[in-house]
DNA sequence: CATTAATACCTGTATAGACAATTAACATAT
DNA sequence: ATATGTTAATTGTCTATACAGGTATTAATG
């Protein structure tokens, strides 16, 4: 998608340039995380996990904190129980939800990522200042 | 402690922030397209064609200006040429390579999806006014 | 209490994407 | 002219995602 065609809209440009740069984002971190076996999403939903700071989560409530909120959180989660960085029991109160915790070896596979993480997010954002990100946060929430 | 304490939240939060607004743009497009049987993909690849104003395009042409440019590009041709929307022929002059031109039922349907496509454009930036779409377009070329 | 509706999660299936390997054509070097 | 290497596109395979439908459990209603 070419961007340098002065005859488009503005917020076409804008547009492509979200979607681009989206796509940019995500694939950089996603191959970061990628180096520790997991994907984005599932670094996504152990993070939540973990900012729980212990208390169980359900599958819903994971589910309104993912980027793509959908019928497959079940199929990543999945994946989490199988490493053994999420366990994930029946919930006694209501046997229709489930309980997710982060284990000890999520929280380790966490601590490693988020250095890496931390870098990569440095990285792509090293040619903006702190008023510039702050800018760009408050215009993006506009969208 | 290597850097700016305050900085790292924040580049966190950009990250976070352009990743969600990506796909949340993404996905407003990819359903506005969808109407007309398309995906993202294949509008971009047949935008990217009547870009060239009737000069064929190859393969890698057409690759480097995709969102996700890997091999399954000819896929996403072949579901094009399966619709009509883009005629590919073996060029004469390097027969390893593939000429691919945008057809007339393909601007055709470009036509229709235009408007659809700049109506919701417009309705995603409608908090943003000039000064900040511009903005926001240089600041993002940063990452 | 029996029936119906609503909720929470899971599964089937088709499509899309990532990654690696393959095929065909052309370019280069001996 | 032949062998080797390079390039362009395609294909195979596995995983991920979208979408629709299904199952189990609880809640609400008559």
């Amino acid at each position: 998608m070419s961007i340098d065609d002065s005859s488009v809209p503005l917020s076409r440009k804008l547009i492509t340039t979200i979607i681009m740069k989206g796509a940019k984002v995500t694939e950089i971190i996603g191959s970061t995380v990628k180096e520790q076996g997991i994907t984005l999403q599932q670094f996504n939903v152990l993070r939540i996990l973990r900012g729980r700071k212990g208390k169980a989560a359900s599958l819903q409530d994971v589910s309104k904190d993912m980027i793509h909120a959908n019928s497959n959180t079940t199929r990543v989660i999945d994946k989490l129980v199988d490493k053994k960085y999420v366990d994930r029991i029946q919930c006694p109160n209501d046997r229709r939800q489930i309980e997710l915790t982060i284990t000890k070896k999520g929280l380790d596979v966490l601590a490693i990522l988020d250095d890496k993480v931390d870098t990569a997010e440095a990285q792509i954002t090293k040619e903006l200042n702190i008023d510039s990100m702050t800018s760009l946060i408050n215009e993006l929430e506009k969208i």
